[in-house]
DNA sequence: TTTATATCATACCATGAGTACGATTGCGTG
DNA sequence: CACGCAATCGTACTCATGGTATGATATAAA
């Protein structure tokens, strides 16, 4: 890589460090360009420089974000490769993303919002779908691994049943964190016992039967 | 009602109704407060007599769709009263609403997303949380009804069945509808046949277990 | 006819994304 | 050293949009 472009490299990270830094402090929507400008020391003609776009930017931490979960789902099933105790890791890594990173949960559940219409090539949206399948592909891996011969009574493929656990796990997580008085009114549980509940009764949907 | 209160719910019906319209045309951030007076034949001080913000407007425009989605899931349940026809009515009520609006499914799944702050009485917003509940409440019923026998072996209430049922079944209607096209080619499934396959799993993990 | 209310048109403000452009800085090379 | 190129800067702009202000006009009741 030249000087050149490790300067750029260095430039840009900069750039994404301080927008991410105000995205936590003060959302998105709340973000200026002038704000990121000013935060990260740059003229805002600058930040155009390196980026077409505040979503660009935004793509571009959301694609930090998808990595950082990649690899905390690897790394939850490299700790534990049991069944059911990876299940349960999987699970544990999405709750802990979420509670660290509330913010980037949902984009990256539904592996990015398209904006308006994906005209360019936009790199950027091209490598966060290659983490997500990367992703899809490790969990795919275990499921793969550990149910298959309790599965051959019904005609899911593993990939299916990956897609649909991670679905309806992303489903619990959002609602136990937007409902989160409710739950804790009206049932009279943590968050983190509902979720739990979830977790099992999904368990049991592929596990169970006799 | 007065007269002059007919009169008002008239003007607000007709905006609400332009608006809906945009909104589903060209979609609601694509539609500016101008367009709205425009097709709704006002001026656009007038909208601002009747209606206190863009927000309110859609906010009014969620509450219809919700009430929409309680008569359905209502008649879905007084046509199909029993097990597991109903709970497969549920869902298919829930889907059909996602085909026809999918513009306030994920608003309505949270119950929307309170905006920043809800500092005043907001009353639009509670009377969409009012419906949530009845919603609620109409689903508890049916699940306590059929399943309460079975469910003896665990620990949950059917409010929580509800809620995690709830909350599983739109994780997978939203990653069926925003992950069609990866579904179709990786998996050689529709979307309806993926989705399908996603609430037997589910139904399985209720009702099935030695 | 007077008065209150609803509606209107128009002009305006504030914010924020993105652009234009000319000035400046600073580094590499002849 | 001097030149030139590329990065960076600052400022001032455009444009879109939500929302407000204001004073004019219409309409219907008293």
């Amino acid at each position: 890589m030249s000087k050149r472009e490790r300067l750029s490299e260095f430039n840009r990270g900069n750039i994404l460090c301080a927008a991410k830094e105000l995205f936590r402090e003060k959302g998105v929507m709340q973000t200026t360009v002038d704000d990121i400008a000013r935060a990260a020391d740059y003229s805002k003609s600058t930040i155009y420089v390196y980026f077409k776009s505040k979503d660009e930017i935004y793509n571009y931490i959301i694609l930090e974000h998808i990595t950082i979960l990649k690899n905390m789902v690897n790394s939850a099933l490299t700790e534990n490769p049991n069944y059911p105790d990876g299940y349960y890791a999987i699970c544990d890594s999405l709750v802990s993303f979420y509670d660290t990173y509330p913010l980037y949960f949902e984009s990256i559940l539904g592996e990015i919002k398209i904006p308006q219409s994906c005209d360019g090539d936009e790199s950027v949206l091209v490598k966060i779908y290659e983490v997500g399948e990367e992703i899809n592909a490790i969990i795919e891996g275990y499921i793969d691994e550990f149910l298959s011969e309790k599965l051959s009574g019904f005609s899911m493929t593993p990939l299916q049943i990956t897609f649909t656990l991670w679905a309806a796990i992303g489903g619990i997580i959002t609602i136990a964190n937007k409902k989160e008085m409710y739950i804790n009114g009206a049932m009279k549980l943590s968050k983190e016992q509902f979720m739990r509940g979830g977790f099992e009764l999904l368990l049991r949907s592929i596990s169970g039967g006799c």
